[in-house]
RNA sequence: GCGGAGGUGGCGAAAUGGCAGACGCGCCAGACUUAGGAUCUGGUGCUUUCGGGCGUAGGGGUUCAAGUCCCCUCCUCCGCACCA
């Protein structure tokens, strides 16, 4: 009994059907096999929030259309899917639903599980990782671990983002535009004691690499991101010493050529420097000043970090020493001076930097210009109205007078360096990862605190450091493994005595800085992966998936790439050769949410139109990178495209079945409609192919599948070489459209009477001969408009070309009248006569 | 402020400097039908005195020829933002 496509049921059935027979005959399995040409097709793998949402869906449906087409091109493909399950939303749906996070997050990734399922993605699914299991996270132990033996991993107690809200730390990539990642709170600086990873050290690697090994496999816009966010910054540090309190205050500058400019110095309020001052301050001075530091610390970073903000600044008696001329300068504390940035102090030069000009404006401090425009008067100090930051002419600085910035820079830089008066230094804005997160619901770091020894890290033999799953957690912002004294009651390693675990976890995006290896050797009980498997799948040849990821993951995961090589167990210094970053799905206007309502769920679409729609219609609506309007008009455009392709074959199914094989080469063609139906189907598969493989633009693809397919429609002609004809390209479109949409093709496929499954079937070949056209229209334009289209055998010489076309009485009944001045021939293309009168 | 991407029908979008609007949605008309939110066929940028004229944010330029290249302006979106 065949199936009836118009029906739900019916559609449900086939996708079902096929899912099985995959499964069942280990379609999509795949091995580490050096002798076959690997891909490595990734999509950024998702956090088990509840089910999956059209993102997921768009983003998945790429790349197991590529996946499934690149099988077809003979690669051995590794695709498979995991889940990033650690984090935060697990602790409070514990909370809300009176659960565990271990409980909520396992039955989650079943039900999303169940849900890629029915979408018919061709996972590897005996590779599946996921996070939250300490089979993986016993290896971020390890790993962690190695980086604490390579001196990348420190504890520091350091003015930290801290998240109110969310009752954790956050990495600065986690702050964004001042505020949590997560929850949108605005972030607040706390000084707390918390573990870093040195990622700075590996800065400028990173930033090399952006141009040497990411160019053009990395869109430019995420280069540029992630260029800007390393934030390399050549220049020189200097300092100042403070006599009085027998301390040497530094700063660092790009611009020492404006050195002979600073009139005063100013420091963070969280400056050491300035609780030293407090101390030598008289006590009411001393309590003005310790006020003045609270108020502007207690700012949230939104508020210190605006460029419109007030600059507020504290005058303290004491001086520094200007390097250079020996002179005492004023030490200010201000609240536009980062922390976390340089030296945490400055040169305030008011003459060359707009921000220290509107601050000495303020205050009365003096300005003494240090340079001048390269074609303008001088600058004066009293009357100027802003700052001159662009590079100029170097003026009141002795004897580099008149050198122009760009000269002057390392002129004044080499001259101080012999002086002792600076020393060259890099600066990036990059900061060391914050690693430590106050949450239960990570992996744990594996250290104790020992009263003898200090803090101890775990041994590698007694990994993993299990985290308890039997909890109950009770409030945001309090841990529970705080209130287990059996868990964190331990011994020292090191001494044996009484010692408390670490009760901090690791930021999750440390989970997700390596799945991609483990899915390289999944199930290894010994490594976190081996290095025969990521030696033959690494780097990812595609790696899909949003655009929001551009500063955090694909940071983390680069620098986790390098690390890894240096210790010698993997080889990819870069992890993701080529990547797609995928546009939202869009709604109403808005990007699909919660809170706006507008959010439409993936698996109610799939029971009303099939999982093959679904698909069609999320890689056919827009180009990868935009984003996508939902519109299920849209849906229906796809559902219908698919109902006109199943017709096409079901209606014909006896007639199409009995020319099987018959494949007439384009030579044993004379009638030139069959002619140009047989160059369609060809075409079609180049196009195909090159929208997939060299533009990514499936829309387009799935376009000239719709263009074929109309053409089958079209074509009147009957006879035998018309049902070969039919069937060949009935063939072609199945099998083109099998990546996009799996399941109605394989079941059409097997009607058509073929043995081997269509996942399996290589992808079809253009033959050039069916390309090559017979004739051609030729744009006749006169003065660059189009006058006349005429038909000519196509191949034909500029010469013959030119004189046919000029002779054309179509033509020449254009040019009556007037003089030609100029023809222009393009072969195959097009005549413009240039005339005059 | 700095940096990036973009602006094409009613809508989503196509166009190696060479016929602007492929493909789809929507809309209009027709066919089939008891019926149509099914299916099929045709039409669908604006304008027109039916020759044509105009049209890719606006203005200028290069070119035989510009959505595409160059310059200026406007607008939208995105990232970073007191980074010394």
């Amino acid at each position: 009994m065949p199936y009836d496509f118009s029906s739900c049921e019916d559609r449900q059935a086939i996708e079902t059907k096929w899912q099985e027979r995959w499964d069942t005959a280990g379609c999509f399995k795949t091995s580490t096999d050096p002798s076959k040409e690997k891909f490595f097709c990734l999509e950024m793998f998702p956090y088990p929030s509840g089910a999956l949402h059209m993102g997921h869906v768009r983003n998945y449906s790429m790349g197991d259309m590529l996946a499934r087409f690149l099988r077809k091109k003979g690669k051995n493909v590794l695709y498979t899917m995991g889940f990033d399950s650690f984090g935060m939303p697990a602790e409070n749906a514990a909370i809300k639903y009176k659960t565990k996070p271990h409980d909520w997050t396992l039955s989650n990734i079943a039900y999303m599980t169940n849900q890629l399922k029915r979408m018919g993605y061709s996972y590897d699914w005996t590779r599946e990782a996921i996070t939250c299991l300490p089979e993986y996270y016993r290896w971020n132990q390890w790993i962690f671990l190695q980086m604490y033996k390579k001196g990348l991993v420190y504890r520091k107690e350091a003015p930290v983002n801290w998240c109110p809200t969310c009752g954790t730390v956050l990495a600065n990539e986690q702050v964004q535009e001042g505020s949590c990642w997560r929850c949108h709170t605005p972030v607040v600086k706390k000084n707390l004691n918390q573990w870093f990873i040195r990622i700075t050290d590996y800065a400028q690697e990173l930033l090399d690499d952006i141009d040497k090994a990411l160019d053009p496999g990395w869109p430019r816009r995420v280069r540029i991101m992630q260029t800007n966010w390393i934030g390399r910054s050549e220049g020189a540090r200097l300092s100042f010493k403070v006599p009085e309190l027998d301390y040497t205050l530094e700063a660092f500058t790009t611009r020492f050529d404006t050195v002979y400019g600073i009139t005063f110095i100013a420091l963070a309020p969280e400056h050491e420097l300035v609780k030293k001052m407090m101390e030598r301050m008289p006590q009411d001075e001393a309590d003005k000043l310790r006020e003045f530091v609270a108020k502007t610390t207690a700012q949230s970073s939104i508020e210190r970090s605006d460029a419109g903000a007030e600059k507020l600044g504290f005058k303290t008696p004491f001086c520094g020493t200007h390097p250079v001329t020996g002179k005492p300068i004023p030490i200010w504390v201000a609240n536009y001076i980062l922390i976390d940035y340089g030296t945490g102090a400055i040169m305030g030069v008011p003459c060359g930097d707009q921000r220290d000009f509107e601050f000495c404006r303020k205050y009365g401090i003096p300005i003494i210009p240090v340079i001048k425009p390269k074609d303008g008067e001088d600058l004066d100090g009293a009357t100027m109205t802003h700052a001159f930051e662009e590079y100029g002419i170097v003026c009141n600085s002795g004897r580099f007078d008149g050198l122009p910035t760009e000269e002057a820079i390392p002129a004044m830089i080499d001259w101080g360096e012999k002086e002792g008066y600076c020393k060259r230094e890099v600066n990036f804005r990059l900061r060391d990862w914050l690693i430590s997160r106050q949450r239960y619901w990570g992996t744990p770091i594996p250290f104790v605190h020992c009263p003898h020894c200090g803090v101890v890290p775990v041994p590698e033999d007694q990994l993993p450091v299990l985290l308890p799953e039997d909890v109950e957690v009770k409030e945001v912002g309090h841990s529970p493994l705080l209130d287990l004294p059996d868990w964190l009651a331990t011994t020292c390693p090191k001494c044996g005595g009484l010692a408390r675990r670490e009760a901090d976890t690791m930021d999750t995006f440390f989970c997700s800085s390596w799945y991609f290896d483990r899915y390289c050797s999944p199930g290894d009980t010994q490594h976190p992966f081996e290095k025969r498997d990521v030696d033959y799948w690494m780097p990812v040849d595609q790696y899909i998936g949003g655009i929001e990821h551009a500063c955090l993951h694909l940071i983390y995961a680069r620098f986790f790439a390098k690390f890894l090589t240096d210790i010698g167990i993997a080889s990819a210094r870069e992890p993701f050769t080529n990547l797609l970053t995928q546009g939202m799905v869009i709604k109403d206007g808005a990007k699909m949410s919660k809170s706006l309502g507008n959010v439409v769920d993936p698996t109610e679409i799939v029971n009303k139109y099939g999982a093959d729609t679904v698909r069609l219609f999320i890689l056919f609506a827009a180009p990868p990178q935009n984003d996508l309007d939902w519109s299920e008009r849209g849906v229906e455009g796809s559902s219908r495209f698919l109902g006109r392709v199943w017709r096409c074959v079901a209606d014909n199914l006896e007639t199409l079945r009995a020319h099987g094989g018959h494949v007439i080469p384009m030579e044993g063609l004379r009638d030139p409609a069959l002619r140009d139906f047989k160059r369609k189907i060809h075409t079609t598969i180049r196009d195909v192919t090159r929208d997939i493989e060299e533009e990514k633009q499936f829309n387009t693809a799935i376009a000239r599948l719709m263009e074929l397919t109309n053409a089958i429609y079209a074509l009147g002609a009957e006879g035998a070489e018309a049902d070969d004809l039919r069937r060949e390209a009935v063939d072609v479109l199945l099998n083109c459209l099998s990546p996009f949409c799996p399941h109605v093709t394989e079941e059409l496929w097997e009607m058509l009477g073929h043995d081997r499954m269509l996942c399996l079937e290589p992808w079809p070949q253009a033959d050039e001969k069916a390309l090559v056209q017979d004739s051609v229209t030729i744009v006749v334009q006169v003065n660059g408009k189009v006058r006349a289209k005429l038909e000519r055998p196509a191949g034909l010489s500029r010469e013959d070309l030119e004189r046919g076309v000029l002779s054309d009485p179509a033509v020449t009944e254009k040019l009556a009248g007037k003089e030609t001045i100029k023809v222009i021939t393009v072969p195959n293309k097009l005549v413009n006569i240039v005339v005059k009168g």
